[in-house]
DNA sequence: CGTGGCCTTGATAAAGTTCAAGAGCCGTGG
DNA sequence: CCACGGCTCTTGAACTTTATCAAGGCCACG
């Protein structure tokens, strides 16, 4: 597969016309990424944008004691480091690439030229980051206003319905990392996991696997109708 | 003053041609909000965002229970409520004016349809966005990895950066709506405020009035180095 | 078969919230 | 002018949630 045909795959590119697509091409730098390594680190200088071709990358902040919090992971298809390319500056947070991946670079000025002259672009580029936003919205939501429990039931709830739907759930991600995402250590997730499982809501079905037994008890947890 | 004046003044629309400042003339709804009153709420639909002329906004999520976040305060020049624009969907949190205000808002599909033949002004509103998502970074990383005590002296510290740098700093809002954007209460921000103060770190000189007597004690507090 | 990573469990401690009561401030109206 | 009610803010004591520290279990991989 040609490395156009990767950029015209990239949701962010649809609608643009080939010729764009042929400028990508020329400007790209296509990058492997081992898992663990890091892209960018909080406080970097940004001079462009990444695009996930292959494999998962992990966005998140570190405080001075080492606790992380994950902000987003991002798969195929998806871009980051997007920030400082339109609001200057540095990058915000860090990012690993938490499996072996390819990422696709873009750099700012020639990205900005193409913007300017496809507002179809621009607009989808506002809408990715319209998106985020609400994201972090609802993160700073759960982080700020919910309790563990209550997280970690919406997350489950979010997982089911963003695969097949059904009541069996496969985690992509460690504990460790979920527990970084919820906001947590992985002491109080498996804690929590546990008691969930001693009351029903869910079984534990091995080391990443999670049946819901009980999704409206999970629900009403989610929204503070109820405690553990 | 003519409302033409008031959108030329609008940091967004600056570099707009006149023509269009004259084109949003035509759709610009003009409206007064008084102390208290809800702009929009968590899940209503959105199809246009404001621009803040006069007086101030608070942007917030609540618990269940009762408990707010606040996730910005906006005031004259700044926008809010643009995410259902481009992202489609309902606004992610509420609006409520917290003094008399004069907001403008901007019907959704005239403003896309200027946005496509002005690629500055789409620069523009990404440079917004990336704004806000630099803000909601630091916010996530506050909440998540810092304890009140860290979180409001990192406020602190910006308060003083972002007036005149001085020691004296008047707070521009209540302390109730401070715990709130420090996402915790009331009591909990009295009691370390007056920690602070007796650790000689601040001097609380009245109701809104705060002196700094120790910006490195602060900032060290701020950077997770030392605790209270 | 041992080693290292990841996960679990327990005891303990810290931080923050809740509940309750009271202080200070201010505008209103008797 | 002073008393009243309604605010916001403060303080104290009990309680809850979560983090920390420490130890042990499980499993895959060499």
């Amino acid at each position: 597969m040609d490395i156009i045909d990767h950029i015209a795959a990239i949701p962010l590119f649809q609608g643009l016309l080939k010729e764009y697509h042929e400028d990508l091409t020329t400007i790209v730098v296509d990058q492997i990424f081992r898992r663990g390594q890091i892209i960018f680190s909080d406080g970097d200088e940004g001079n462009g944008f990444y695009v996930v071709i292959s494999g998962r990358v992990k966005i998140f902040k570190v405080s001075p004691e080492g606790k992380e919090q994950i902000l987003h992971f991002f798969g195929p298809g998806e871009l980051f480091g997007e920030v400082p390319v339109f609001a200057g500056e540095h990058f915000p947070a860090h990012a690993e690439s938490i499996e072996e991946s390819r990422i696709f670079f873009f750099p700012r000025d020639a990205f900005i030229d193409i913007i300017r002259e496809n507002p179809s672009l621009s607009l989808s580029m506002l809408a990715v980051l319209s998106r985020r936003l609400r994201t972090f919205t609802m993160l700073i939501e759960d982080i700020s206003l919910k309790e563990v429990p209550g997280r970690l039931s919406a997350y489950l709830i979010y997982l089911s319905e963003h695969k097949d739907g059904t009541d069996d759930l496969i985690l992509d991600i460690s504990k460790g990392q979920l527990a970084s995402l919820l906001g947590t250590i992985p002491e109080t997730l498996s804690r929590i996991l546990s008691r969930m499982a001693r009351e029903k809501l869910i079984c534990l079905d091995g080391p990443r696997c999670i049946q819901i037994l009980d999704r409206n008890g999970l629900l009403e947890l989610a929204s503070g109708e109820r405690r553990l």
